[in-house]
DNA sequence: TATCAAAGATCGAGCGCTCGCTCAGTTTTT
DNA sequence: AAAAACTGAGCGAGCGCTCGATCTTTGATA
């Protein structure tokens, strides 16, 4: 299940073992409830309900009829009360949980950049000065989130445009954090001379659409049969053939 | 101005002149009183304005002022009171050119669909035998095309999924279209041992958001004063230095 | 352990508003 | 003057959101 089809042991000069996604999701807990869990944390003086289990079970529910509903056709669409019918909550209900349908899509966005933003800025000490494999990482680790929240995902790149300046701008520095991981990788293998790159910011930029095309058009490749691992192999060779020359 | 910094010349067995964005511009008419003009012609039937000229002049505008109104904060969100005022017809004579919203998002839907086969479909006949510079040039004129008709395929890109089936079928389809020229070409090269390709629908499948990210993510480019043609480059370099070892 | 009032949480009809869409009347073109 | 094209107030429907009424949970007391 896990042996690769092509060999290519020679374009790698020391290679790291590749994490499953199993793996992924046992080091890091993105399940929704634990994530409705921080959201009620972050959001504690706009929820009228105190309760922690009430709240995060009731946040659970919301949430996840809200990025099934809105990912059918879009946020904008969704009305409270087709939310509130099909999370089995009352429109009264809802709003004890957030005070406008727009704090309502901003608690979810939040959820998707702190996650990002955790995952993504600790990669082990180990790869500190080994960019080929730092970047590997990156690859990795960046599918294997998405996967795991793929809704959010696509909840976060459909609607962020749409709403307030303040969800605009979420979007935009989450998204220009991740292109700037890859670019500093990138620019440490240059300096190391593993990688042959003419322009670093260009490159990161349009090794950042692969990434993204994994959860935008993830019914796509469920069609297709490809899993998450066969992805993650997919484009690293793909960027790795395109780097090392 | 047309100085490839980087000497690619060794990996490139024949190198065909790359067209300018500005000579495709001259080859395919691409306007939108063109486009419009074509708008017309296909929906004479549900179009009450009889004469030719008054039509496409509002057509223009209508079509402008949507794919502006839309691609701010999305098409269901502008409402027909705005897009009147906007393009300062009324609401009456808007409904002289559909008999609802979502067929006016069909329409524009339509023409986008029409102009990617038209143009993609007919490479010239010279490169029927050459995968390499096929490829090339589907990449190059892609960029070419959705540079031209940017907003067209923001708006096709972003709404297509939200509305009625016939809408979405018609992305799909026409999504699927562009990935098979792509992977012909690939395929192609394979056989003639121009290219090292595993898996052809898996990559045909990832070159695909490379092509997209150009329109998708255009204020990320032009931010960083990227050209259609340095684009282009960029890409069709990557995606050959992958392809070939 | 049973009781019950206070506190917590939920309910859903109703408010004001904007939406897509229409059509009798008016203006413009032929 | 007839035909073509445009106008915009008005219709019913559905929207986001509110709030007094109601149900559920809690914990001090007997």
């Amino acid at each position: 299940m896990h042996v690769t089809h092509t060999n290519q042991s020679s374009r790698r000069p020391t290679v790291a073992p590749m994490r499953t996604l199993k793996a992924f999701q046992e080091e890091f807990d993105l399940s929704t409830k634990f994530l409705c869990a921080r959201m009620f944390d972050r959001h504690r003086e706009t929820i009228r309900t105190q309760k922690r289990h009430v709240a995060v079970g009731n946040l659970v529910r919301i949430t996840k009829t809200t990025l099934a509903l809105s990912n059918r056709t879009g946020f904008h669409s969704m009305s409270l009360r087709d939310l509130a019918s099909e999370s089995g909550l009352s429109m009264g209900a809802l709003y004890n949980y957030f005070d406008s349908k727009d704090t309502l899509l901003l608690m979810i966005l939040g959820e998707v950049a702190a996650a990002v933003k955790e995952t993504l800025s600790s990669p082990p000490q180990a790869l500190e000065h080994d960019p080929l494999n730092r970047l590997r990482w990156l690859l990795e680790t960046h599918v294997y989130l998405t996967e795991t929240m793929q809704p959010w995902f696509v909840f976060a790149y459909m609607e962020a445009k749409a709403f307030s300046r303040e969800g605009r701008e979420l979007a935009v520095r989450s998204e220009l954090a991740t292109e700037a991981l890859i670019a500093f990788a990138l620019a440490d293998g240059e300096a190391q001379s593993v990688f042959v790159v003419d322009d670093i910011d260009l490159t990161a930029a349009i090794i950042k659409p692969l990434l993204q095309d994994w959860y935008v058009k993830r019914s796509k490749y469920r069609r297709r049969g490809v899993s998450a691992e066969q992805y993650v192999r997919a484009i690293t060779s793909f960027v790795e053939a395109a780097l090392t020359r």
